[in-house]
DNA sequence: TCTGGGGTCCTAGGACCC
DNA sequence: TCTGGGGTCCTAGGACCC
């Protein structure tokens, strides 16, 4: 039988767990991240149900003595690629989840280091003595159950499941800790008195595809029986790129419309030209407030990342949904571009020199040129420097830096 | 002032094709 | 007599993850 040989790491409370580095005296302390909304907290303040996108309002009426701190955005950027550095030493075979987890695939560096959990606890430590941060660990032969170690491991902790106390392991554990039960799914299992994921497997898969559709009953009936057949995978490219804002309420006028929606493609169309990529289908989303979320989206023949072309096709579907849907008051826009491929510029580079034509065309050229010069100028002279249609950014909910983290990093 | 921002995957129904 | 069946693409909405 093959060996526990993939590891869960996981930061614990990570961006939490850099701020009681920088400054000893948050240590022991319940501290959140963020200005207005809580981005992060620590196990402190987990404690007194302090959960991330809470207003800080909130968690303060939760937890009086909770102290915010704004954030050292590019430190955790910085800690994490050096936790990660470390990760490698053990194996080249890392896959990134986010800026504070990752799988690893050891079972070719046995013969190096000693087995996975002789490997793990070296980690932990050598990640403690040159980063000072916590990170748990879960050990065992297939990725699912790695992670849920890791999440019975935490805080500090490292778990490791032996291929045979894999059932003894699982079974009696909370429906709630495998991957991709979340409230509702776990709510609708709780009306079946299904609590444990030993209960899950007891499910017949009929009924538990009829409950939970398809897809998601199989998806559950495999884990709950322990297959799980995924491998680690080093890269992965992502197959979308969006952004949203949420706004106070309000009517949404063509100028606020309009407005956010330049600010929100411009910011996808940056990062798509960044990586020389571009996306067919432009989707749109609006929130209303106390209500359900609204979407529209269109598929073009052709992939865009133009910021003014994004900015079109939004704005349209967005007046269309606010017309039919006849929205008075929003809370929220959002852009995002999917359906990606590789190298818009160069498909019109090419295009140019075969002079190929035709209506529209050239002012194409023109705003991909603009769109160009515009990356190049920030490039140059700070984000600052140059704006879309003189947009003017106004106060954001949240810091530029902190979208930038939860960017995904995928190449 | 009841929820921040970036993502993934699935579903149901319709259009259209063979 | 009221009509098969599979495949692909698209849209709107929703659950879930970090």
């Amino acid at each position: 039988m093959a060996s526990a040989d993939i590891l869960h790491v996981d930061l614990d409370a990570f961006y939490a767990s850099v701020e009681q580095l920088l400054n000893p005296a948050l240590r022991g302390k319940p501290i959140a991240v963020g200005a207005g909304v809580v981005l992060a907290s620590s196990y402190e303040a987990k404690h007194y149900g302090v959960q991330s996108g809470m207003p800080t309002r909130q968690a303060r009426s939760l937890c009086p003595q909770l102290v915010t701190v704004p954030g050292h955005f590019s430190e955790y950027q910085r800690l994490s690629d050096q936790v990660f550095d470390i990760c490698g030493d053990l194996t080249p075979i890392v896959e990134r989840i986010s800026i504070d987890e990752a799988w690893l695939d050891v079972s070719g560096s046995t013969h190096l280091f000693g087995d996975s959990a002789t490997m793990a606890r070296a980690l932990r430590k050598r990640v403690l003595d040159e980063t000072g941060l916590p990170l748990s660990i879960g050990a065992a032969r297939t990725k699912f159950l790695a992670k849920v170690a890791s999440q019975v491991a935490k805080p500090d902790g490292l778990v490791v499941v032996e291929p045979d106390h894999e059932m003894e392991f699982l079974h009696p554990l909370p429906v709630r800790l495998v991957w991709g039960v979340g409230p509702v799914t776990q709510a609708k299992l709780a009306e079946r008195g299904v609590h444990t994921i030993g209960e899950l497997a007891q499910l017949k898969p009929q009924a538990l595809e009829r409950m939970l559709g398809d897809a998601a009953g199989k998806h559950l009936n495999a884990l709950a029986w322990n297959r799980d057949p995924r491998g680690v995978e080093r890269h992965r490219r992502s197959g979308s790129m969006g952004a949203q804002s949420a706004l106070p309420r309000q009517a949404p006028t063509d100028e606020l419309v309009s407005q956010t929606l330049m600010r929100l493609a411009d910011r996808v169309g940056t990062r798509l030209r960044k990586k020389d990529r571009g996306g067919r289908t432009i989707a749109i989303r609006i929130r209303i407030p106390e209500q359900r979320a609204i979407s529209r989206r269109r598929t073009l023949g052709s992939a865009i990342s133009g910021s003014d072309a994004i900015h079109r096709v939004a704005l349209e579907l967005a007046h269309q949904a606010i017309k039919e849907e006849k929205i008075h008051e929003i809370s929220l826009l959002g852009v995002s571009v999917s359906g990606l491929r590789e190298g818009t510029a160069l498909q019109l580079e090419l295009a140019l020199g075969q002079g190929e034509s035709g209506a529209g065309s050239d002012e194409g050229v023109r705003r991909w040129e603009l769109d160009r010069a515009i990356d190049q100028a920030r490039e140059r002279f700070g984000k600052e420097a140059v704006g879309h249609g003189g947009v003017v950014f106004g106060r954001q909910s949240v810091p530029d830096e902190f979208r930038e983290l939860a960017e995904k990093k995928d190449d």
